[in-house]
DNA sequence: TGTACATCAGTGAACGCGCGTTCACTGATGTAC
DNA sequence: TGTACATCAGTGAACGCGCGTTCACTGATGTAC
């Protein structure tokens, strides 16, 4: 409490660091291809200053991608509760449109947390894997408690929600590089496959196999 | 053909300089961190040869994508034409089986299609945006033959071949840093996502929805 | 409250290194007469 | 068939540049008495 000046400012340079490498990402470039002056120039700082901030450029990498993995979290989980009681094709259609707004607000961390998920340092992808899972497990449930909630037999939720996200991502991807238009296309095309997936798992829980 | 010693000497130095920047990619790395030396010296070249048989560097990655693809399209070829009649159930896992068989066959070349597709270079990008594309398109044309071949009522094959994909393409990559037996799990369970998926376009072509 | 000391964010020089690319060259292979 | 010339795959030196990291430092902020 007392050390608050000298702490509060080190919190500060390290958020404007953090921003900086953030900002060099926009325009479509990577996490490899940051460099430390780089960062450190964008920043306002002496190249060496970063040292005071991160051990390395690793930590840099990890603090960004756990960044990324909060907004992601933090994009998915919102209006999450109000999902069970709006009907299963609602709430498919709004699942597909949290993600969606979670790609347009943080393009740069969703290309980041793609990247990375196959980057080299195996510190990176454990993170965004351990991560993914954990949204996996998350809609798994939200739909186990939706379909209970309707007094439906049980579905696979798991496989839903690993083909659901899977689809997402690839949406994610497709969107990166096409116009406005052909985006909400695209959308629109994923919910409809998020849609044929929750109606697949209908009749996997009726006992229907191809 | 009179000028062949050369030409053929020519090419032959050419596929050595690919397979040198394959092998130096199989621990994990990436296209971007290939070094021109590097590639030259594992080839057994000096670095400067390289630019008798690619412009800069940006055509060395293009042809290594290239190179993928062909590995892509073809292992998705094999045996394409038998799927028809093996009825739906096993055609899903086939499907999923020719999949994974060129994940382990080309770990490398996977990896470095779903890197690229998200990289700096807009040509590599595009390359595989295209390939992938016509992937899609041909899983749909098998899937409405297949859906004629038995009477059924049309499907909606696009997106289903869309999503199947989608759900192949996170396979590969959840299967790239796990034990062999765990990726005998994590392809059953794809197994089982395509099929839902397939399940899902029946309802949905009898006019099911949510 | 004033003073002496400790902490530590930020600095600038320096380290060795590999980067992609250019250039003028060598010498074997191919071509024309 | 022999000879003179053209082509061109491969070479080694050199270019300017940025890389990540280390080091000894400065000076403001924080602490103890």
């Amino acid at each position: 409490m007392s050390e608050g000046a000298r702490q509060q400012q080190k919190k500060q340079t390290r958020g404007r660091i953090l921003d900086a490498a953030g900002r060099l990402m926009a325009d479509g470039r990577g996490l490899d291809s940051l460099g430390l002056r780089e960062v450190a120039r964008e920043a306002g700082l002496a190249a060496t200053s970063l040292y005071n901030h991160f051990p390395d450029m690793e930590a840099l990498g990890l603090a960004l991608i756990d960044r990324a993995c909060f907004h992601l979290r933090s994009s998915m989980a919102e209006g999450r509760r109000s999902m069970i009681e709006v009907g299963a094709a609602r709430a498919v259609r709004e699942l597909v449109a949290r993600f969606v707004r979670f790609q347009q607000d943080y393009e740069n961390e969703f290309r980041l947390l793609v990247q990375q998920r196959l980057g080299r340092r195996s510190s990176y992808r454990r993170r965004i894997h351990g991560e993914l899972q954990l949204m996996v497990n998350e809609l798994a449930e939200d739909v186990r408690e939706a379909v209970a909630a309707q007094d439906r037999p049980p579905v696979p939720a798991q496989r839903e929600a690993e083909a659901a996200i899977a689809v997402m991502f690839g949406l994610g991807i497709a969107m990166l590089d096409v116009s406005p238009a052909r985006r909400r296309e695209l959308a629109d095309n994923a919910g409809d496959q998020v849609e044929i997936i929750a109606l697949g798992g209908r009749c996997w829980a009726a006992g229907d196999r191809l």
